[in-house]
DNA sequence: ATAGGATTGTTCGATATTGAACCAGCCGTC
DNA sequence: GACGGCTGGTTCAATATCGAACAATCCTAT
């Protein structure tokens, strides 16, 4: 091959630092958070983000795909929580009317009284760590760096085999 | 409490989106890697990453503990991954010389020639999902917020009982 | 010198996550 | 309607991760 070859193999450098550096900083940070949650309020970060988006949901409930999507994770994890937070009750299972395979997943008072506890502690922490420095110039365009990289997974998803080789 | 309640408790929504857009980008992406490494050439990400950095060492070595740092994961991790690579026969382990505790591990030529395989596929994903988009404003910016919040982190690690409530 | 404290790496038990297999129930077409 | 394909959710085995405990070694201060 010619002289593009290092290119083409390697990233260059400094895209490379940035690169490791976001995998670093993404790490970091969830292991703050999970620290902490656990430390302070006994529940993870996965089963946090739970009851976040089950608040955000209509009537506080939540199909389990949708959440399964939601939070990125395999359908079985999203069962396995479940579980853990309904024996917690956080959190109840109830039938769906007009699907009768589908489950919805519902906060219960306790559920949304932890959540409540539980904000406040995590939410400082991430205006702390990720966004009390951001200027309103950069956090605009952060919003528009995630949004570029959300399309691009998206194409990707749509056409999966895309880069057969290798 | 008055009435700025709302704002100290939870985040402005726009803000918000902007936090859980970050967390779905990231775990996306690191999903999208992990399946095309493990279909492609029967690696994880993690065990990719431990051969870069092995790759970016003095004489291809380096000691776990500075490994697990790289990396972010407990050393227990690295402990149980140098093993599964070890048994590949991608990685060697040899004593330190002047620290008896220590111990190196050493990239083998099988381990450099698997990364070199691998490497072109993981960094055009890479390229495509997460930095050809970019402009090098962009690239600069996002190498500045990326020092922000190491930084932030750096804080956060250096003084851990910051936020005793809750 | 030596005691006390920190650091290195491993082991172990507990827990989380994944993907594949599976069963139901939905839905389109013939 | 019945069939085949698709989707929703759970189960299961395999694997990854974490944190705490531990043993060995290093280092520092006295």
């Amino acid at each position: 091959m010619g002289a593009g070859d290092f290119e083409s193999r390697w990233l260059r450098p400094d895209v490379n630092a940035v690169w490791t550096r976001f995998l670093q900083v993404t790490h970091r940070l969830e292991h703050h958070i999970d620290r902490r949650l656990q430390g302070n309020h006994g529940i993870t970060h996965t089963q946090y983000e739970i009851l976040v988006r089950l608040a955000d949901g209509e009537e506080q409930a939540m199909r389990m795909s949708e959440l399964a999507d939601q939070i990125v994770t395999a359908k079985s994890a999203v069962t396995y929580q479940v579980n853990k937070l309904s024996e917690m009750g956080l959190v109840e299972r109830h039938k769906c009317e007009w699907d009768n395979r589908g489950t919805w997943v519902k906060l219960t008072p306790a559920g949304l009284e932890r959540l409540e506890q539980a904000a406040p502690c995590i939410l400082s922490l991430v205006r702390e760590l990720f966004l009390d420095d951001l200027n309103c110039d950069q956090a605009a365009e952060l919003d528009k760096l995630l949004g570029t990289w959300s399309d691009n997974l998206d194409a990707h998803d749509r056409n999966p085999v895309d880069h057969p080789e290798h």
